[in-house]
DNA sequence: TTATAAATGTTATATTATTACATACTGTTA
DNA sequence: TAACAGTATGTAATAATATAACATTTATAA
């Protein structure tokens, strides 16, 4: 059962605007969005982006620095992530297989690492951008 | 067989650079330190660091926006990557695991997406900071 | 209530990366 | 050799991404 966060008033502009979004937002693009909400500033986005990804309800793309909201009900916190990236539209999903999960969640190796989070994404071509 | 990719003068300054560094490095501190030996600007250690990534010789951390010098000698280019990362000391390695790799590299799911690449970062403590 | 943590507002600045344009070098082929 | 194509370089300006520092306000809980 997933903990209710009770979004400031900040983050739950910020949330809706990503939430409604079909791609990945980029933090300047969503400042541009919000101005007429009163949000002026950028550390004002950046601060709700740190929280909203803190606690799963959205998360990061690392290559697009860029930002989607959680598409898995289950993500509580950003600690186990894989996304689908197609190079040519930039559409991104994000995977949710849960064999894949179980595999990288329990991954180890000789290194003595003690993983507790990962973040994956894998790129290509989508079925639309394939067959063109 | 690794096909043998004669770096230009200012590839080669910087490649020797980061594969001298024990830490990732970023491409400001590059500049920093290569500036002595004639590299001014910002670009040309970028154009530097996109070959350099492009034919597999370094990587991209993209939760670090730093790069660091191959440590498989098959990778030819940066196509099926796999990192650890220290949350505390930061320090980073790149992971060489079969089986991960040939996991991820045949991973496949419904969505239609042919993957032709993938980037992985894990994130936990190092033994030595575990034991802190 | 009092204290604490969390969130906000604001200005300035740091860091990361690209555009645009001119020039030079390297290897291939007519 | 000459002409060409592809790759690399040099330089200036600027765009895009992210954080520091400080003051104030709001929410939560002891
Ligand atoms: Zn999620
Ligand atoms: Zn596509
Ligand atoms: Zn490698
Ligand atoms: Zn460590």
């Amino acid at each position: 059962m997933q903990k209710e966060h009770n979004l400031s008033k900040n983050q739950k502009i910020i949330f809706d605007l990503i939430d409604k979004s079909r791609e990945p937002m980029k933090a300047y693009s969503i400042l541009f969005n919000v101005q007429k909400k009163g949000i002026k500033a950028p550390l004002q986005v950046y601060r709700a982006l740190d929280k909203l990804v803190e606690i799963g309800k959205i998360h990061k793309i690392e290559s697009r620095n860029a930002f989607i909201a959680c598409q898995n009900s289950s993500c509580q916190v950003s600690k186990a992530t894989a996304f689908s990236i197609c190079e040519s539209c930039e559409n991104v999903s994000e995977i949710s297989n849960s064999k894949l999960s179980k595999y990288l969640s329990n991954f180890s190796d000789s290194s003595g690492m003690k993983y507790s989070k990962y973040n994956l994404e894998f790129f290509g071509l989508c079925k639309k951008c394939k067959s063109k």
